[in-house]
DNA sequence: TGCTTAAACTAGCGGTGTAAGTTTTAACAC
DNA sequence: GTGTTAAAACTTACACCGCTAGTTTAAGCA
């Protein structure tokens, strides 16, 4: 085949087929030539579209991120705004939990990551926080959303139970894995309403 | 060469080599045969002594958590302890951020990992801390510290000012680089103090 | 109609983890 | 002492990886 009359690859198709690979089989099983398959073409037929893998990946991520809506940030008081952004940011990175690797690394040049920095930040900003504070809170932010998304702590255990004839407080773990979403829920939430709750106390502390 | 008469490997050799070779050029920079040329042996050779290239990560990274200091939580109350050792687990994986991924999804079957557990997990328990709530507070202090020492927030913006002209609040993101230091350690003593007295002040609040 | 560019292809380079089988040495049983 | 077994290095090889280079043909435009 040359080129044909139609063109088999857009942009869209491959983040795409490459997003549904990575949620289905996870960041390693992503590699150009498995994707290509997947879309009916051979392996360096996508480099007509990217430059390089990682700027697939790179979309793949930033469409993620896509998902997350900003609106709150004008609408509401940012300690309410603050909890649902970061509320929603996590339920669509449970949703996506593969990528999550890629996020953790900062928004680097991704449009959509670039965006929701601009939200929090000029939020937390607007609403009165010196500059350096809210960058200390919007990073704080993401530890706590990527940091609780990146691998599970319920699912972190090996589920051996001989392992942990040794640890004797820990002889509960193997059993985590059965509600590992309300575990990683409750830590999660959580920790959203310590630091926000704690983040009100501070601000209105300065204010009066 | 056979089997030599001094053995040139050991499991101990393979894990500091790997190590210092992860720490200086990441976890990408490991692979096998690499590492064998960096320890004067043909890759192959180190499948005598490790069964997966894996199980050598592995190793690396336990060697990693067993810097990390335990005693505390013999010897202070709950709320000192986990602040302590949160700043010292903290402090650890700055010193080694390109083993954290591996860190971050759980302890898995490493003793140092099941270990440092098992101390977090007992103290709150043995202090009265309900164990489910107990979990939680382990999970949310494993997703603040390897939240935080996975990527540096302050690096995870492209350095390109022209990439700002559409993100006005962000106009100081390349700038963020030359403190980060100081700007991630900003954000995460911020949060461990609100999460930490906002557990004290959750424990009070049931025991009265 | 002719030229340029786009979008597919094939071939191939240097790298990856690791399985298989070989050789020599060390350690141990008789 | 000698024979056997296991350990620890080796070489070879497989199937995969990201990516480059060069080729072919069709589309779009002057």
């Amino acid at each position: 085949m040359a080129r044909p009359r139609q063109a088999l690859l857009t942009r869209e198709r491959i983040v795409a087929a490459a997003g549904a690979l990575v949620d289905a089989e996870g960041l390693d099983a992503l590699s150009v030539r498995r994707l290509a398959t997947e879309l009916g073409v051979q392996g360096p037929s996508l480099y007509n579209h990217f430059p390089t893998k990682a700027d697939i990946v790179d979309a793949v991520a930033d469409a993620v991120v896509e998902q997350v809506d900003l609106s709150v940030f004008g609408e509401k008081p940012w300690p309410e705004a603050l909890r649902s952004w970061a509320l929603e940011y996590h339920a669509v990175l449970a949703a996506h939990p593969n990528v999550v690797p890629v996020l953790a690394q900062g928004p680097g040049r991704r449009p959509a990551g670039l965006a929701m920095a601009e939200a929090v930040f000029g939020a937390l900003v607007d609403a009165g926080w010196p500059p350096a504070r809210a960058t200390h809170i919007g990073a704080l932010m993401r530890y706590l959303v990527t940091g609780s998304a990146l691998g599970s702590f319920a699912l972190g255990f090996d589920i051996d139970p001989e392992l942990y004839d040794r640890y004797p407080h820990l002889h509960n773990a193997p059993r985590l894995a059965a509600h590992h979403e309300a575990v990683d829920e409750g830590a999660f939430t959580l920790g959203l309403d310590l630091l926000i709750n704690g983040l009100l106390a501070q601000f209105e502390g300065t204010r009066r």
